[in-house]
DNA sequence: AAAATCACCAACCGCGTACCT
DNA sequence: TAGGTACGCGGTTGGTGATTT
């Protein structure tokens, strides 16, 4: 029957003893060599995760946690490419590190910049002047066409999720223009007869090349109206 | 002081791939 | 070429000590 769980003193010292007489490898044949009861998984992970003389103890530096999140984005979760570019750092090492410490510090920092977003965008349109014909475009969402003028040839990709499908065409591009047409969404006239949401979706809008603009949720109101709380810019 | 919660990290597990027969 | 075996990797779990309530 093979041993489980935490390794004792005697055992590392017979797996150190097994590995400095024969070095590493052929790990099928490590427990019966190093007279461990443990199987050749156990005993390769104790080696490379801790007993290796080569690896770093303690707390990683300034320039460590640099490489490693620099890397990350690079690389994804591949934690053995990581650990090859920091010597002394196993995988297992790093994994651990990055699921304790860097996946709650990413959460923090998602929370705050979702949170400058909101505000900023609220100011944005807040501060927004009706355009100087004084003519606001009455949307229409439920045709909302691929073709439409407003959504045409300019600089930004927008995206409107219905609960059914996702559409995708291309709005105005000027920032202003395009805060212009929510903003007359935002404005449309309250109040005057019965609210009846018949739909809700999602949009959101993104410079052309990268870079969210702004998105949110809004409802389809009686046959044309539509009511859209956006929560990014 | 005790219980509950959190943080850390060693170890296990399952899967994909390489290698061998 | 197919099947079996070994290795390596990443995700997850569980034990333990530290901290908070």
């Amino acid at each position: 029957m093979m041993r489980k769980g935490a390794w004792s003193k005697e055992e590392d010292e017979l797996l150190r003893k097994c590995m400095e007489k024969y070095g590493e490898g052929k790990w099928r044949q490590v427990p019966l060599r190093a007279g461990l009861k443990r199987c050749r998984k156990s005993c390769r992970l104790r080696w490379l995760n801790y007993l290796c003389p080569n690896i770093k103890r303690g707390k990683f530096a300034e320039d460590e946690i640099d490489l490693i999140i620099r890397l990350h984005k690079l690389l994804g979760n591949r934690w053995s490419l990581i650990a090859g570019r920091l010597p002394g750092r196993t995988a297992n090492d790093i994994k651990n590190y990055w699921n304790t410490h860097m996946i709650k510090k990413i959460a923090d920092k998602q929370d705050e910049i979702d949170k400058i977003k909101a505000a900023t965008m609220k100011q944005k349109v807040n501060d927004i002047k009706p355009p100087s014909n004084g003519k606001l475009i009455k949307p229409k969402p439920r045709t909302l066409s691929m073709k439409s003028e407003r959504l045409k040839g300019h600089g930004s990709i927008l995206t409107v999720q219905t609960q059914e499908t996702v559409r995708t065409a291309t709005p105005p591009a000027p920032e202003e223009a395009e805060i212009s047409w929510w903003r007359t969404l935002l404005h449309e006239e309250e109040g005057g007869g019965e609210e009846e949401v018949i739909g809700k979706f999602l949009v959101s809008s993104e410079k052309r090349g990268g870079g969210e603009l702004f998105s949110g949720e809004g409802e389809f109101i009686n046959d044309f109206d539509i009511e859209i709380d956006l929560w990014g810019l």
